[in-house]
DNA sequence: GTCTATAGCCCGATAGAC
DNA sequence: GTCTATCGGGCTATAGAC
């Protein structure tokens, strides 16, 4: 799906564009109701060669998650290290100071995940919340690429936090706790219905922002 | 859409077929993905009938939500009634009864939202969580019949038990504390994947019910 | 009320000229 | 690499016989 077009910077033009079109047709109505011949136009290139540059419309589906993953990753790599780095700071330390250094990226993490969902590009949270609900060949690729890196650090963070937990309940809080988050893609008409908000902007945003910060602090810390 | 074929005991029962048959297909792959032969087919009946009784796709779509609601409306109303009684005794009263009334149908209320999203309809949670998504023309009558219903009993009861709050933080928190429920239907593939279960059996709902009174719990009382 | 048959449309894929 | 033209298939909706 990637062999051609690399040598020639015509070839290349159109397979971003065409890429750039597919992820915003994907993400707006699904893989099954985009149309091709609405992307080609959008890209402004004939329908035809997504044929020649992705074989089909699944591979130029795939293709957008590939590109997508390897931009995300560009994104989050930094904050997992710093994520590593505090982890490996606060290991063995006493319960209060354990808190101090780990808390603060846990949120920031929280707060990067949401971001990402209705951050620069909208389309990606959009991508992520299909797969989730309803996998393709795709969801392989985003769950070893994004998904399982996420939660890692999530579980990572969370046991630095409480020792004590079973693996199995501190994976389902940690999955609880990004339920808040995906929660802005996934009920979107009825969180804007029931806040009386036109769209999700600055204001909700942070609004949001500081509720998931005061819930993830309870649910990382309480009990 | 509802105004023919109640007279003919035929009629009928091939409308209810259809509406069983498309409750199902519309819940696997989405309205704009169901097909209506096949849909035709597992109702046993003729496709032309659909143009019969229901006029188009949509109208279909718009019956299988009227009756859903219906029914659905027939399991919630007991407890929304018990709530009321709850609220009603619990008013007025010092904090530590209110939270003895309160909090209990707070908890059984967010698990009957859980059960209702994976127990004896799994379809129902499938369709709820699609318009909460992407709303279509069912969208209203869905908000207006469950959703704002559930959710003011929700935010009725956290300002029961937490007096001080603003109204925007309270109408926020009791969506966070139901993204908790939905999660199960909108990220459900994660969610297997990550927990390493194999489906949503009595095991695994008993183990996310136990997490989420505790959530439920920490969130709804503290601060 | 139910059926058969088909009209009319949209879609993805591809052959073949440039 | 790009374009034009078209094939083959699937879909919803409906006309008309029973």
């Amino acid at each position: 799906m990637k062999d051609q077009a690399k040598t020639s910077p015509r070839g290349a033009q159109t397979r971003d564009a065409l890429l750039d079109a597919a992820v915003l047709a994907f993400a707006r109505v699904g893989f099954q109701s985009a149309n091709l011949r609405e992307i080609a136009d959008a890209a402004g290139v004939n329908p035809a060669l997504i044929g020649y540059h992705f074989r089909s419309k699944e591979g130029l589906y795939l293709a957008v998650f590939e590109r997508m993953i390897g931009q995300m990753r560009l994104g989050f790599d930094p904050l997992l290290a710093r994520i590593d780095q505090a982890l490996a700071q606060a290991a063995g330390g006493p319960p209060a100071e354990r808190v101090e250094r780990l808390l603060p990226v846990l949120l920031a993490l929280v707060e990067a995940m949401l971001e990402h969902m209705i951050g620069e590009h909208p389309a990606w949270g959009e991508l992520i919340v299909a797969e989730q609900h309803s996998p393709t060949a795709a969801y392989d690729l985003l769950h070893t690429g994004i998904i399982s890196r996420t939660h890692g650090a999530l579980v990572a963070l969370l046991q630095g936090l409480r020792q004590d937990q079973q693996p199995e309940r501190v994976r389902l809080l940690a999955a609880t706790i990004a339920s808040q988050v995906v929660t802005i893609r996934t009920s979107r008409a009825t969180l804007l219905r029931l806040m009386g908000w036109a769209s999700f902007g600055e204001v909700q945003l942070d609004t949001m922002k500081a509720l998931i910060r005061r819930n993830t602090t309870l649910l990382a810390l309480g009990d």
